[in-house]
DNA sequence: GTAGGGTTAG
């Protein structure tokens, strides 16, 4: 019967049908060729009556053309599915399904439609996918679940998929009073409908009626059980989970895909850092059940611990391993900061897809090696706005913000539209570069294609602040009144302390404090560096005390810099060596820099000698101190120290020229 | 050879 349904047959076919088979029974006579008389008996049709390779049998023709054009569909060749289906001059009910399908798997809801108004024939199928493409379109968050109400309620029959459809929209949207209305009325529940239900209220943070729902499942199946563990993991109730797992999934067998449950709490485990626990239920999964995602899962859980090694000998078991193996086994080795081990994997991985190009790209870029990063991204036989991305972010993370911008602007060249993450390292750029004009440009790109968030707006405020539009920065600083935190703060401080404003950014920071926003590291830099900009020498070192001893933030080599700039500048160079031998790390070229400026300033030759020959271990090919020094002695009118410091320098084979160190400047 | 519920990364 339900074979029959579906499959009418030509007119043609038809006639012939009767002739054979009813005919002869009513002993009407009638010549071949001639419709018959009597009604034809489509409803009860069915295979008993008709032989049985007519019955389940299109022509093989059609059959082939259905198996072509679904596997485009499936493997999202859309196009050349219809181009087939235009060619073709047969075609049965499954082949107009198969194209609809396609157009509702891809989203082009209307092109489903109007196939779906065309058709000639329509069965049960035909209506419950154009209700699931609908269900899945979206318009605003309730997507066209109206429409595929609409539709749920005029085919002429529905089977169980309909309703199943129709419960699982409602319960993903969160309407589960409507969710539950279906569930109620629908003739037989199949265990899709209570798992759909199940489901819906995981996904409506509904815990209890979830479990609730599912203890009193008539019968429960794999899916079921995954269900309600990954409910009970989302919810972080591990116990409850594995409580649920050991009563259940004992009553269901290993082939019904019992698997599915075990791997979805060994994710639980994972994602949650506790291998112990993973590997122990991963070792409960006999050995010929386990599937590419247990060991995924598995060989994942290891990665994010850190046992790389673990990770690496599970990933050697594997006799069978797909894409994801491979990208999880790269990413753990390029976040534990090993690039070696990546590439050799890389080399060896039989398909490597975006994703492994994009992890490999990024994984160069953070180690530094920029050029490596270029080289791959230009390899990459396709790319994505994440790869643009990776690539953008890894210039400006190198300080290469003229290479950010440049590949910024190939990406446009190139029809690639930018999202909020480029738009916001190509902002990270223009501050690097302290372009405004550019700046200003990227900003009108930000209005034009996103809706500003937190981080976008930071980038706008660190971008003018920085850029020296310190209104413009401050607009946006006051705009954003309910989103902002310690970024914004600290751009807008930094904005005003490299700007010589160091009153303004000193009563920001008190209102930071006030309104409860902690100060980071980042902010005491700011602090320090305006308070000795405008010689505020006790101040500074009641914010450098505030912040080892209020905040608890480790000073770093900038607070120090920062210090011995503050202390040095007014004259108390003594002082300031202190600061730098009381030190735990290695004095940088930003300290002994700051040392020696005060020491040109305040004339003090001895000090600046120990701070240059400080400067000439870190940095051996740079000028800069010997042109302060020689500046010093000439200023003083010794010119045969003068010429002496001149010579060594010569001798070193040191070009005035070389090492643009901020030294240099001073 | 077409439709419905559950699992792994970034």
């Amino acid at each position: 019967m339900v074979g029959m349904k579906m499959i009418l047959p030509s007119p043609g076919k038809l006639m012939a049908l009767n002739c054979t088979l009813f005919a002869p029974s009513r002993g009407l006579p009638f010549r071949h060729g001639h419709l018959p008389r009597f009604p034809i008996p489509t409803v009860s049709m069915n295979e008993f009556m008709l032989p049985r390779w007519f019955a389940s049998k299109p022509p093989p023709e059609i059959f082939a053309l259905n198996k072509r054009i679904s596997h485009l569909v499936r493997t999202g060749l859309l196009a050349e599915a219809r181009v087939l289906f235009d060619s073709s001059s047969q075609r049965n009910t499954i082949t107009w399904n198969s194209m609809i399908t396609g157009y509702v798997k891809s989203g082009e809801i209307s092109k489903a439609r109007d196939l779906f108004d065309e058709m000639p024939t329509r069965d049960v199928t035909s209506w419950n996918v154009m209700i699931l493409g609908y269900t899945r379109s979206h318009r605003g968050v309730h997507g066209f679940v109206d429409e595929a109400r609409a539709m749920f309620e005029q085919m002429p029959e529905r089977d169980h998929v309909s309703w199943n459809t129709m419960i699982s929209a409602y319960a993903r949207i969160g309407r589960m009073d409507e969710a539950l209305k279906l569930f109620q009325a629908m003739p037989d529940r199949t265990v899709v409908s209570w798992n759909a239900m199940v489901s819906g209220f995981l996904w409506n943070a509904d815990m209890a009626r979830a479990v609730e729902l599912y203890e009193q499942m008539p019968e429960r199946d794999s899916a079921s059980l995954s269900a309600i563990i990954s409910g009970l993991v989302q919810n972080n109730k591990l116990d409850e989970a594995a409580g649920i797992l050991e009563k259940y999934g004992s009553k269901i067998c290993w082939k019904k895909g019992l698997v599915h449950a075990y791997d979805t709490l060994v994710a639980g485990y994972a994602q949650r850092g506790q291998v112990k626990e993973a590997r122990a239920l991963f070792d409960v999964i006999p050995k010929g059940e386990k599937n590419v995602v247990s060991w995924n899962t598995m060989i994942m859980g290891y990665t994010r611990v850190g046992d790389i090694e673990s990770a690496r000998r599970l990933f050697d078991e594997m006799t069978e391993r797909d894409t994801f193996s491979w990208n999880t086994m790269i990413s753990g080795y390029v976040h534990n900061r090993s690039m070696e081990n990546a590439s050799n994997l890389f080399c060896g991985m039989p398909e490597p897809d975006i994703l492994t190009w994009n992890l490999m790209v990024s994984g160069y870029a953070e180690s530094g090696n920029l050029w490596l990063a270029l080289d791959l991204f230009k390899r990459m036989p396709k790319k994505n706005l994440v790869s643009w991305n990776t690539m953008i972010a890894a210039y400006g993370t190198n300080n290469d913000f003229k290479g950010a911008i440049d590949l910024f602007i190939r990406m446009l060249v190139e029809g690639e539209k930018p999202d909020r993450h480029t738009l916001s390292s190509v902002l990270a750029a223009c501050t690097g570069l302290v372009d405004l004009h550019l700046g200003l440009q990227i900003h009108q790109m930000v209005v034009k294609t996103v809706i500003p968030d937190l981080p976008i707006n930071n980038s706008l405020i660190t971008m003018y602040s920085r850029c020296g539009a310190i209104s413009e920065a401050l607009l946006l600083f006051n705009e954003v009144k309910a989103y902002k935190d310690f970024i914004s703060w600290n751009a807008m401080i930094g904005g005003y302390a490299s700007h010589g404003l160091a009153v303004e950014a000193l009563e920001l920071f008190e209102l930071m404090k006030r309104i409860g926003v902690k100060p980071t590291y980042i902010t005491f830099i700011s602090i320090l560096n305006a308070c000795a900009h405008s010689g505020l020498v006790e101040e500074g070192r009641g914010h450098f005390q505030s912040m080892t001893q209020e905040y608890g933030i480790e000073p770093r080599v900038e607070h120090f810099a920062a210090l011995v700039d503050l202390l040095g500048r007014q004259g108390q160079l003594e002082e300031a060596m202190e600061v730098i031998e009381s030190m735990a790390m290695e004095p940088d070229k930003a300290v002994w820099g700051a040392l020696i400026g005060a020491c040109r300033m305040h004339n003090n030759i001895e000090l600046a000698w120990v701070a240059a020959e400080a400067l000439m271990r870190i940095e051996p090919d740079s000028s800069a101190p010997y042109v302060l020094l020689y500046n010093m002695y000439a200023d003083v009118g010794q010119w045969d120290e003068a010429t002496k410091v001149r010579e060594v320098m010569e001798k070193h084979d040191i070009r005035k020229h070389t090492g643009h160190s901020r030294v240099g400047s001073l």
